[in-house]
RNA sequence: GGGCUGGUAGCUCAGCUGGUCAGAGCACACGCUUGAUAAGCGUGGGGUCGCAGGUUCAAAUCCUGCCCGGCCCA
């Protein structure tokens, strides 16, 4: 989409230094060859194209004292006789920036030979085009001595605040700054009486060194709870750890198995003292990790779940439930580890591929409504044989079409009979004639699903020890997907079969013990183990008859996370929280989603679903680490004991002691006086990890007086959809009628530069460890605000190398505001009124982005907002008002009113921007304020955000800054082709002719003009005037022409302006007016001063 | 397989409820500066807005299907 009028003069194509033919000399090259002999001779060899010759790369290599760069040693690197490219890319390796410098100098030396022998010309169009001069003097007058005398009359930028950050070597210097200076304790002095913000930490699990999400999510928390407090919250921020559970208990299982040593002779008490000793280490790791990433919070007054009032408090959360009725001892199919033998949380499940032998069995019909289906049987099919001597009943569905077929013809090997008359669902009727190895067959009929209501059938392994009726019952659950349309119910062994089940009241047998055998009872399968059962189940049904076929498949199947062994469905007794019924747990938490504030929005809508469909929670788990269902069963009733009495004892003997003393102290220290131990039944049962963390609210906010309940915020990835936030509501709302939270916060997961997750195997982990090292933490930090942390965050080496880029460009803002307020006085403040346009425009954007920063504050919604003050810092400080302003900070008189505005906006700029960054930045922002303000004992972190006057705000000004910018990118691009042309270097060499629309004209005077485009001056014209030269003009600014003209006169040496007045003042005859007055004037730059 | 969600320049992100947007910053290329200098300024080249259909006078923006990715569930 090109714009320029006019693309290129034809000089630009004879002086751009185009890479040269890869040959040992360029076109370009030998003419300057030509001119300048000696001095080529020297350039050439410096830039490594005299030495030819290749050197065995095994040679020892010692540079030379004759080649002073050592270039010679760098021979080697070239390829096919590009010297240069060789030379390039081995500085390139060591240093990118001094690579592109070097470079840049050599092209110089060559154009400006090159124009010597390309002038005068004449343009294609039979113009004459510019008979420059050079537009740089000899090399012997740059050099003058005169320009270094007035250096130092000239205010240049002076601060401590160094141009690289070294952040991994700065940050820890600063951590222990704050650690020494108690920043946390007066940080909560300060904010006392405040409102407060509550943002409550999601625990940790207390287990390994912290990763790349983690982080994120600390460091998010971490950054909103900081900008709450710089809004005037008072936002205090108690960390905390999730401490118990299998994991951990796995691992001291683990060095027990490497000790030789046998974990179920181990005391349970010993074994939690161990695991608790883990966690105990594994939460000062993580913790150290945490302060790393900047993270501020009460790291000494931090919660954990295994604290002994948590212990307690969790404790009296399950009081509750079972005072209040919704706990409730039930037994259902949980997903079992035969391995492990115990239940598995959902969370500790994962699905792989599985090969499992299929069966499609017949289910003879005893009776049924209809005559024609007596003589029938159903036919079911499951991908688990070994679920059969649990079965009870099939189920259909009521509007699926069955077909009645009788069979006429069966292919060698098959089990189907001649004659037999089957049910399957019709659209799967293909698919079972084929499995069954069916030929020839006749669909007697076709009918619904529910006119089979009322069938009742026999075992398939009846007259082996399986007599009992097999009801058909009607489900939603069963589909046409895959299979026959008919489902066999083992309760024992599923959850749907279990709900189902229970709806009917079938029996739930027991069949399958903790390690995955078939139980004594169970007929002709005892002792069994059902992962072998597929043959025994398959020979049995195959004596019955009842077999039609066998398959395998492959699908995906639960297995456990830390074994990797397949799992089971097992019914075992368990503890459940009803979550209908008289609580109506479903309905308030539904009721508290709607009244919960979600960021982002579609976070409301996962929970919502969740929390419709969820069954009842199952709270109970067969392990030793972790708090017990302290509770105990009538053994007379099978009841459990609901007498407040009994767990007030419980709670106030667990805060003294942990709940270790559910297993050191006697039943009769809990039940207390008047009931016998002996009648009641004690639980040993742990309770859910999910029940833990989902009571924190109880034992972390509830009643501290330093925090609030219910909190502000939760805070935590997508993921927790399901786990805390599902938890913690559902808690919350069965002990408190509403959510723990007024707001909900998720964060994606961090993926790697192709979006795809992380993983070991893949190899494209990224660890916050290496990152620090690396970069820094506010690298990490910054990372994370410039990313769009609602949906997936995407890191790497490619990542991370711009995220240190977009620093850089901060760190040198901060850097050059710093230099310019070098001895600012409070006395040189300029009130607004007084102030330049370019002034009152910069705060007026300081403005909007202050609106920007609370507006996030208050939302949570941070993404852009690090952009947006990454761009006013590169885009309209960096490239626009800084530029700008260089000459009049710069050369100004210390007193000049311009120069002090400037300075007045410095010092509002260094205010804002630290403050703003301080959330985010936390290193950098206060290495910043410390800059300005060094102090013993002071922070950046202490203070607010400033308050900006209303009256900064002016979108008058705003508007004419647009424009005003508009037009002066017509002025540059026209500067841009001269430059090319090579008619000027320094914008200040120019001095062009401006045309403006009329509705322009007011914007600015001549002088305003020339000091926004920095040139050395502007003259207006009415229409372009019949120059020699093409006039300029941008297609999407439209109305605008420019005339390149250089400026007229001599350079000033102070301020590099090319002004007519220099040499008219006789005592500095290299001086313009401006600095001859500044000069002369006695109010010199400071340094002269002092 | 189901639910939710995303796929805009090499990268990070803007583009609200369809019609001056195909944008910003960074990176890259080229040039300038050498008094922000392991800095700074300017100019420029990059995208058929995942793919394919459809609705409409008009789609990055609406609908359908597909592909790819993520979280959760089975």
């Amino acid at each position: 989409m090109p714009r320029r009028d006019e693309r290129a003069s034809p000089l630009l194509a004879l002086s751009r230094p185009r890479r040269p033919a890869r040959g040992r000399l360029g076109g370009r090259a030998q003419a300057v060859a030509r001119a300048r002999p000696h001095r080529e001779a020297r350039a050439h060899r410096a830039d490594g194209l005299g030495d030819g010759g290749e050197r065995d790369p095994a040679r020892p290599r010692r540079a030379a004292p004759a080649d002073r760069h050592g270039l010679r040693d760098l021979g080697r690197h070239r390829r096919g006789g590009d010297g240069d490219r060789g030379h390039d890319a081995v500085r390139r390796a060591r240093h990118p920036r001094s690579h592109r410098r070097h470079r840049r100098h050599r092209r110089r030396r060559g154009r400006a030979e090159t124009r010597l022998l390309t002038r005068p010309f004449i343009d294609p169009s039979g113009r004459r085009r510019y008979p420059t001069p050079s537009p740089r003097e000899p090399r012997a007058r740059t050099m003058s001595d005169t320009r270094r005398d007035y250096r130092d009359t000239v205010f240049l930028p002076t601060t401590t605040f160094p141009m690289r950050g070294e952040l991994p070597k700065r940050e820890p210097a600063l951590l222990e700054r704050w650690e020494r200076i108690d920043l946390w304790r007066r940080l909560r002095e300060a904010s006392a009486g405040r409102p407060k913000f509550v943002l409550h930490d999601g625990p940790p699990y207390a287990n390994g060194h912290i990763h790349i999400g983690t982080a994120l999510n600390k460091i998010l928390k971490d950054v909103i709870n900081r900008a709450k407090q710089m809004a005037g919250y008072d936002a205090n921020y108690v960390p905390g750890w999730d401490c118990h559970g299998l994991p951990i208990e796995w691992r001291i299982e683990e060095q027990y198995r490497a000790a030789g040593r046998d974990k179920d002779a181990v005391d349970v008490l010993a074994f939690r003292a161990e695991c608790r000793a883990y966690a105990e280490h594994w939460m000062g790791v993580q913790a150290a990790e945490f302060r790393r990433l900047g993270v501020a919070g009460d790291w000494a007054g931090r919660y954990a779940t295994m604290d002994f009032r948590s212990e307690a408090i969790i404790a009296g959360e399950i009081g509750r439930f079972l005072l209040n009725g919704a706990l409730y001892r039930g037994a259902k199919p949980v997903l079992w580890s035969p391995v492990e033998k115990t239940a598995l949380a959902d969370a500790e499940v994962e699905y792989h591929d599985h090969t499992s032998t299929t069966v499609r069995v017949r289910f003879p019909i005893l009776s049924a409504p209809a005559e024609d289906l007596r003589e029938a049987a159903v036919v079911i099919w499951t991908t688990t044989p070994w679920t059969l001597p649990g079965n009870r009943a099939v189920a259909y569905g009521e509007d699926i079409d069955y077909a009645l077929i009788v069979v006429e013809t069966v292919s060698e090997g098959s089990l189907a009979r001649p004659g037999e008359h089957l049910l399957v669902a019709l659209p799967l009727l293909p698919d079972t004639l084929k499995e069954a190895g069916i030929g020839q067959h006749v669909v007697r009929r076709v009918l619904k699903g529910r006119e089979l209501a009322g069938t009742i059938c026999a075992h398939p392994l009846r007259g082996r020890g399986y007599e009992f009726d097999v009801p058909l019952l009607p489900a939603a659950f069963v589909t046409t997907d895959q299979g026959t349309g008919f489902v066999h119910i083992a309760p024992g062994h599923g959850e749907d079969d279990w709900e189902l089940g229970r709806r009917h009241g079938l029996p739930v047998p027991e069949t399958v013990g903790p390690d995955g055998t078939f139980l004594p009872h169970v007929a002709g399968f005892a002792g069994v183990h059902v992962y072998k059962a597929a043959d025994p189940v398959c020979a049995a049904l195959t004596q019955a008859g009842t077999l039609l076929s066998r398959s395998k498949l492959v699908h995906a199947y639960p297995h456990s996370w830390r074994s990797k062994a397949p799992l089971i469905f097992r019914t075992t007794p368990q503890w459940f929280i009803r979550i209908d019924g008289a609580t109506a747990i479903r309905t308030k938490a539904l009721a508290a989603i709607e009244a919960t504030r979600f960021v982002p929005p579609q976070g409301q809508n996962r929970l919502r679903a969740m929390i419709a469909s969820r069954p009842d929670w199952c709270i109970s788990r067969q392990r030793a680490w972790g708090v017990p269902i302290a509770i105990f069963v009538d053994r007379r009733t099978g009841e459990p004991l609901r007498d407040p009495a009994v767990v007030q004892r419980i709670v106030a003997i667990f805060a003294q002691e942990g709940s270790d003393a559910w297993w050191t102290r006697p039943a009769s220290d809990f039940l207390g006086p008047g009931r016998d131990p002996a009648d009641y039944e004690q639980v040993f049962d742990i309770v859910d990890v999910w029940f833990e963390s989902g009571s924190t609210h109880a034992f972390v906010l509830e009643g501290n007086p330093a925090l609030a309940w219910p909190a502000d915020l939760y805070l935590e990835g997508s993921d927790q959809h399901r786990g805390w936030f599902h938890s913690s509501l559902l808690e919350a709302c069965g002990t408190r009628g509403r959510a723990p939270y007024r707001a909900v916060l998720t964060h994606g997961f961090v993926v790697d530069e192709q979006g795809r997750k992380m993983s070991k195997s893949l190899g494209n982990t990224v660890s916050p460890q290496e990152v620090i090292a690396e970069y820094g933490a506010d690298i990490l930090r910054l990372w994370v605000m410039a990313s769009d942390y609602t949906e997936d965050l995407r890191i790497g080496p490619e990542i991370l190398k711009q995220q240190a880029e977009l620093y850089r460009r901060i760190r040198n803002t901060l850097r050059w505001i710093l230099g310019g307020l070098d001895g600012f006085a409070e006395a040189e403040r300029v009130p607004l009124a007084d102030m330049p346009d370019l002034e009152r425009w910069v705060l007026h954007r300081l403005a909007e982005l202050d609106a920007r920063v609370r507006e996030a504050a208050e939302s949570f919604a941070w993404t852009g907002v690090f952009a947006e003050l990454h761009a006013f810092c590169a885009a309209d400080l960096s490239a626009f008002y800084f530029d700008i302003r260089k000459d009049a900070l710069y050369c100004d008189r210390a007193d000049s009113l311009r120069r002090r505005a400037c300075r007045t906006v410095l010092d509002h700029l260094h205010r804002c921007l630290t403050t703003w960054l301080a959330p985010l930045l936390v290193f950098t922002a206060e290495e910043a304020w410390l800059a300005r303000f060094p102090s013993e004992d002071g922070s950046v972190h202490l203070e607010t955000f400033p308050a900006i006057p209303p009256e900064w705000r002016n979108e008058t000004i705003a508007q004419r800054m647009a424009r005003i910018r508009e037009i002066r990118r017509v002025v540059t691009g026209a500067l841009e082709r001269e430059r090319a042309a090579g008619a000027i270097g320094a914008s200040l060499q120019a001095a062009p002719i401006l045309v403006l629309p009329a509705a322009d004209r007011s914007l600015l005077d001549a002088d305003g003009w020339a000091e926004i485009c920095i040139t050395s001056g502007i003259t207006f014209a009415d229409t372009p005037p019949d120059a020699d030269v093409a006039p300029f003009t941008l297609d999407d600014v439209p109305g605008v022409t420019v005339i390149p003209r250089r400026a007229a006169g001599e350079k000033c040496l102070r301020c590099w302006k090319v002004l007519p007045e220099v040499g008219t003042h006789a005592d500095h005859p290299g001086l313009c007016d401006r600095c001859h007055d500044a000069v002369t004037s006695g109010v010199l730059a400071r340094r002269a001063a002092a």
